[in-house]
DNA sequence: TCCTTATGCTAACGGTCGTAAGTTTACTTC
DNA sequence: GAAGTAAACTTACGACCGTTAGCATAAGGA
């Protein structure tokens, strides 16, 4: 829990126009305590102004609140899996299929590569700590939904092109995407649990309803 | 976040040979807490100690710790959910069927219960905060272990009657309860949202591998 | 060159926390 | 009634936290 009881970088200033940069140092830095030390709770003013090199109170230019660098923090990672999910459908063919088994498999890669980020994304210290705060609640409300609206799409090709049957596609694709972040998030917490080496695919095979090729 | 103030119930002392009942009211006392507020961080000892009425350094009596209380906490709550998964197997009929339902509507009923509880159950604030302290790894490393045995059972029992069809029953134990707890933990967690009424029968029904009856 | 102003700092306050050391209270037994 | 001891208390220390108020410094246009 130590961070650099002394660390004076001897930061240079930033020019005229650029103090806005700090902001992006900031929010850098509060993702960097987040995922070494594995708990939100380490994401503190101070600690966040220790790891950027500056005097605590000089984060009250460009965050209001503590909170306000959390939430910060969430935005910034739902944004990174957004475009992680994008990648992947971009390098993905036209094969319905492929590109559902593509997005499904970049979600699950980036709870698996930033397994704090993930946990403190869809962990939901929220509702309780931000009261009283700058963060409101519509600020965190919508927060996922572009994700899951992409993962929706996806699983929407599949039922148009035929490969995917169900009832209810719309319902289909909440329960798909429950089952990912189910497992997601499960890999997340657990340090090593002997997951069946092909749960992720049988998951998305059997909710998504896919026939057999 | 005021938890009175300046509260003094008069606790009368215990008895001779009842100091360890100090414990149990601890323990209560920070279910409470975590109850009320939400969140993990307001089971603080002294928190805790002014729910109770006694005194912050009196927990040592009884605590080594203070992870130890939340240790506590997680393997009451543990205990209560698979109790409550064992009550539901019990009151259930002999249909194999019908008990799978049985013991995973109790699962789901425990989370949307008690949200607070379920989520500190699985958050994992555990493996960043135990550093150094007097909770052990083995302490939290079999917690869950019972009671998806419990799941695993009932999905069994379907199988073995030809209610259920997979290819791999472990596996699909696996994947079954990752979705409950992917909607477990996500009701828990997320204020309201518009679930389809029927997705947890859905989710049950698809990833079990239920026949048409 | 000087003045404005964005940028960041120092000092400080009140609060909470975990924990250690030593002490008081009251039950039980003799 | 005396003694022993379990149960719980008082006091205190050092650390960290969020936040406020006011000050220094340097950049860049006039």
């Amino acid at each position: 829990m130590v961070n650099e009881p002394a660390a004076p970088p001897a930061r240079p200033r930033n020019r005229r126009g650029e103090g806005g940069r700090l902001r992006e140092e900031i929010v850098a830095a509060a993702v960097e305590l987040l995922d070494e030390n594995g708990d939100e709770g380490a994401i503190t003013l101070r600690s966040v102004a220790r790891r950027v090199g500056i005097a605590a109170p000089s984060i009250y230019r460009h965050f209001p609140d503590q909170p306000a660098i959390m939430l910060a923090v969430v935005q910034q990672a739902f944004a990174q899996l957004e475009a992680q999910l994008r990648t992947a459908l971009d390098a993905a063919d036209d094969d319905p299929r492929r590109r559902l088994f593509a997005v499904c498999h970049a979600y699950l890669r980036f709870a698996q590569d930033h397994p704090q980020r993930y946990r403190t994304m869809f962990g939901g210290v929220w509702m309780p700590a931000l009261q009283g705060t700058s963060v409101t609640r519509s600020d965190v409300a919508s927060l996922g939904d572009t994700c899951i609206r992409l993962l929706t799409d996806a699983l929407g090709e599949c039922v148009t092109a035929g490969h995917a049957g169900g009832t209810d596609p719309h319902a289909d694709a909440v329960a798909l995407w429950l089952g990912l972040h189910g497992l997601a998030h499960q890999r997340a917490v657990t340090v090593a649990y002997p997951w069946p080496p092909d749960i992720a695919d049988r998951m998305i095979t059997t909710l998504a309803h896919l026939r057999d090729t």
